[in-house]
DNA sequence: GAATTTAACCAATCCTTGATTGGTTTGGCA
DNA sequence: TGCCAAACCAATCAAGGATTGGTTAAATTC
């Protein structure tokens, strides 16, 4: 027997023996060692032959496991917001949001769009910045719900997150209120009635037109404190 | 004065004079009514008050924050998981990843696309269903890295876990191999070619084609199943 | 008697500490 | 030169104790 590849055809036999389901964890180098009769650094050559081989996958202090590495988990907003800045954010909104508002359009219940009309209307009787900005929000999540896909309102929430993370440092002014004839207001109300009688081109148009003239008025702010 | 407020103005005259930034902590409970002078009971009725205000928040374990109480993280994976299934995932990919796909074709660089092209060749040099899916993973990640904005590559890679979790149980039979005529093929490369050629529209719709294509599938093998 | 204070307890969270684990280096050995 | 054993390293995990907002009940005060 060819011994350079003792260790690896021992470890292969152990782990066909056991025929262990993916994901599940074999015992510690040191353990196995034993176990094999064989020295940890030919162990580990034959783990790593295994692991480069898409077989098997190993991380200090977690351990050596079955199946292929799963993915990165991106996920972590505070990571996401690190590594992006506002026009991303911004962008990234003006694609996605039209699709979940589609996407509302077909599925919203009646309770959805009343919520959505009471939105409307506490973003109208809003008396401080503050008050406006839970509103709009509230509206655009209440919007993600409608969809009535769990999956789309996760990743509006990851993509709300992250924005607010990113704008974080730009605050209102809290004395002024917002003005009545905010553009909001009307591109508000289009999409909800878009939504409501389930005009599915109609509610994305909408939601592309406000979240632009959003978008138009992040970047004038931006260059006006330049 | 009225003394049933006295805490309570006593409790924002403390917060006017450090000017806290939003977010940050403030000292527990049990040390702040030793410092106002105040009994716990009547410091925890203005504190009441302030966070029914929306100027604070307060969690067990945690402490009392000034500020807007941070939205509820729903980005965790295993959990959204948990509370989906596989028809949704699909769905939300067929809204999510042809609008990722139209911004590709916007700004992929030759470098992208040159490493699409890889993807395409190793998925019809596949030899095994598992071999197959890498490749095909790695082409949609791809085109979602060729977006070059942070955030949407974020939201690829929360809704490819999210499949990959929900989807986990259905594992293809690892004998056979990727037939030479199967459909992903063409519809790869005329995904590829749409983004090469800045077709915006085109690669939206060959996304499109190939996601609703890989849903007919996956009905048609639940349905076989049952 | 009613309201308030005080103290104790509860459950969720944080934080520290020690053990575990894959990865690496060093010295010795054949 | 190749291999082995031991020690060390950094990342991770796990458990216990301390902290903190929330709650309850007896004591106190007016």
């Amino acid at each position: 027997m060819d011994k350079g590849h003792g260790a690896l055809t021992q470890l292969r036999a152990y782990l066909a023996q056991r025929d262990l389901p993916a994901n599940s964890r074999l015992p510690p180098e040191r353990e196995l060692c034993d176990m094999l009769g064989v020295s940890r650094g030919e162990l580990r050559k034959a783990l790593a032959v295994m692991e480069s081989n898409g077989e098997l996958w190993r991380h200090v202090g977690k351990g050596t496991f079955i199946g292929a590495r799963p993915v990165q988990e991106y996920s972590d907003v505070a990571v996401i917001a690190a590594r992006t800045n506002p026009r991303d954010v911004m962008h990234a909104r003006l694609l996605i949001e039209p699709q979940i508002a589609r996407e509302a359009a077909l599925n919203a219940t009646s309770g959805d769009i009343a919520e959505m009309r009471q939105c409307l209307a506490a973003s109208r009787a809003a008396e401080t910045w503050r008050q406006y900005e839970n509103s709009d929000n509230r509206l655009h999540r209440t919007v993600a719900e409608a969809t009535h896909n769990t999956v789309l309102l996760a990743l509006f929430d990851t993509l709300n997150a992250v924005r607010r993370a990113v704008v974080w440092g730009r605050l209102r002014d809290q004395s002024t209120r917002p003005p009545k004839d905010h553009h909001s207001f009307g591109e508000h109300e289009t999409l909800v009635r878009a939504i409501e009688e389930r005009d599915v081109e109609a509610a994305g148009q909408a939601m592309r037109r406000h979240l632009s003239h959003v978008q138009d008025n992040l970047l004038a702010a931006r260059q006006a404190a330049e």
